[in-house]
RNA sequence: UCCUCGGUAGCUCAAUGGUAGAGCAUGCGGCUGUUAACCGCAGGGUUGCAAGUUCGAGUCUUGCCCGGGGAGCCA
């Protein structure tokens, strides 16, 4: 709050809208932008934006000097300005408050707003992300976002981890398998945007026990999903002394600090979103645990073939509904008012839309089910594989003791099992798919070195690596968790690139 | 890289091979409680580009450009 006299002597209060509660029945000023405005002949209802909030503004005719009234009808969508007036809590009002207004004043008229209140489609709105992000939706998620990052950060700094910063220049490959971006670095040679912050994350924690590397993070692949960008963050905590138990352990908390922290944080948002709370409010430790054994035998499974049936029947039987009601809908066109028609129209579009996703799972579905059936034993799994497996629970589920042979060179292998590798990944619900990728990492230097050999990396760029096996090595594990899907998962939106303010994407760099 | 869908007014979309339309937005007029306000009037088009078939192409064919979704890979 910000008060200043002014020079009549009458005090002028700034107030954010999301504060307005505490300030109903006093005159307070508002300040931000047109979000909306709907006129009656002698009143005028402008929906103010400030970013924290929407407010109602009522202008009447015998309520305002002649001038604002006449500057009031000059705002078009965007324009800023401020208004004065006296707060009232109104059941009508989005919000639940208004404003009558006493005085007002225009800042700046906006030109003609390219992104009006209506639906545009994804091609329109990518190349405005500037403006787009002034939209609710828009500011909703960045917020749950921002909640997200803060929830991350406090985890790990209450329980004693230390925020340790890895380059994002680096001279190889961490991994050696994803194309990276390169970029010419004096008479070095060649430089490449870092892909994960892992290793470097693996000498902090022999420094300072218990760290976690929180940074953005870039692979050049030609990914083009709604789970992928080519810019991105990763969290990556790592600890000394932690075997893969442990690991996963942290995960699960980790995850259902998270969650639950949005949920007490952003319940205005969520709602904005129309996000399902209660399939949040169970995520939760435990989480199932399976191996990897396990979820093969569970993708071979009778059961398996049955879920994808149920949910087969049950697009088909969505899909007759909604074209039931569209074909209904079209007969009676002719008889309906005006009115009606329009509600029909707009609910038109939302059937074309759900049936064309219908369409694409019921493509989608049957492939899903053979996928599952002819998994073979050994090889990683697919993304239909992890979203089929996610629907037997009703939280996030851990799969662990991966195939070695499928997973990163600096991952421990299972003293019970060389097959296979001290590696977990956590899987979201609804489809979301992988969030943590995370493993016990191999504390052996001459394991490590020949496993280096078998994926035919050159071992003189890891020797500084290969020195935290030679100077006290001890068991160590950690993960990395994709901030941008677990922000689609929690807000419930269909694709990464509304996740984050300025997406990059392969055929997207702008603005 | 592969598969698939799409590109029509500022925006969202219609249009059996036969005169390119509607809603919203914009402008003007009306309305003192609107909720994506409503009512009336008006302006607004090289149908992504190029070629072909045809009496006639937004519609059919071929090529190209741009984009969406998916696969692979991954967080």
């Amino acid at each position: 709050m910000h008060v200043e006299q002014q020079s009549h002597g009458a005090l002028m209060v700034d107030v954010y809208i999301e504060d307005l509660a505490q300030h109903v029945g006093s005159e307070v000023t508002l300040k931000g932008w047109l979000y909306n405005k709907r006129e009656g002949g002698k009143i005028l209802f402008l929906i103010l934006r400030d970013g924290t909030g929407l407010c109602q503004c009522v202008l009447s005719a015998d309520s305002v000097s002649e001038a604002d009234w006449e500057s009031a009808h000059t705002l078009t969508q965007e324009s800023s300005f401020t208004v004065t007036g006296a707060v009232r809590a109104d059941e009508r009002a989005p919000g639940g408050y208004e404003m009558d207004v006493r005085t007002l004043s225009v800042v700046h008229v906006a030109e003609e707003y390219p992104i009006t209140p209506k639906e545009h489609s994804i091609d329109f709105l990518a190349p405005r992300r500037h403006l787009w992000i002034r939209s609710r939706r828009q500011a909703a998620i960045l917020r749950i976002r921002h909640s997200i990052i803060r929830a991350i950060r406090n985890f790990f700094d209450d329980r004693g981890f230390v925020l340790f910063d890895a380059p994002i220049l680096t001279p190889n490959a961490v991994e050696g398998t994803s194309t990276l971006f390169e970029t010419e670095y004096f008479d070095l040679g060649k430089a490449y945007l870092t892909q994960s912050g892992q290793l470097y994350g693996e000498a902090g924690a022999m420094a300072l026990g218990k760290i976690y590397v929180f940074g953005p993070t870039f692979r050049a692949e030609a990914s083009k999903t709604r789970r992928h960008l080519t810019e991105f963050w990763m969290v990556e905590p790592e600890m000394a002394w932690f075997d893969l138990d442990d690991d996963m352990t942290l995960a699960e908390e980790f995850i259902s600090h998270i969650v639950q922290t949005v949920l007490k944080e952003r319940k205005h948002e969520l709602a904005e979103l129309e996000r399902d709370t209660a399939a949040l409010e169970n995520i939760l430790p435990p989480f199932p645990r399976v191996s990897y054994d396990e979820a093969v035998e569970m993708l071979h499974s009778e059961k398996t073939g049955e879920m994808v049936d149920e949910r087969i029947a049950a697009a088909e039987k969505e899909r007759e509904e909604l074209t039931a009601e569209l074909e209904e809908g079209k007969k009676n066109y002719n008889q309906m008012k005006e009115w009606k028609r329009k509600k029909f129209d707009a609910r038109e579009i939302q059937i074309r839309v759900r049936l064309d996703e219908i369409e694409e799972l019921l493509r989608n579905l049957p492939k899903w089910k053979e996928s599952a059936k002819n998994f073979e034993h050994g090889a990683d799994l697919g993304g239909s594989d992890e979203t089929v497996l996610t629907w037997y629970f009703d939280r996030p589920v851990i799969v662990h003791r991966y195939p070695a042979a499928v997973k990163a060179f600096y991952m421990k292998r299972d003293p019970e099992d060389e097959t296979k590798a001290l590696a977990m990944d956590v899987l979201a619900p609804e489809g979301y798919g992988e969030i943590i990728g995370g493993s016990q990492r191999e504390d052996n230097l001459d394991y490590l070195l020949e496993r280096i050999r078998e994926h035919d990396l050159p071992q003189e760029v890891f020797e500084w690596f290969l020195d935290l096996r030679r100077y006290g090595s001890v068991p160590h594990s950690g993960f990395g968790l994709g901030v941008e899907r677990t922000v689609a998962w929690i807000c419930g939106i269909d694709h990464v690139r509304e996740t984050i303010p300025f997406p990059r994407m392969i055929h997207r760099n702008s603005p």
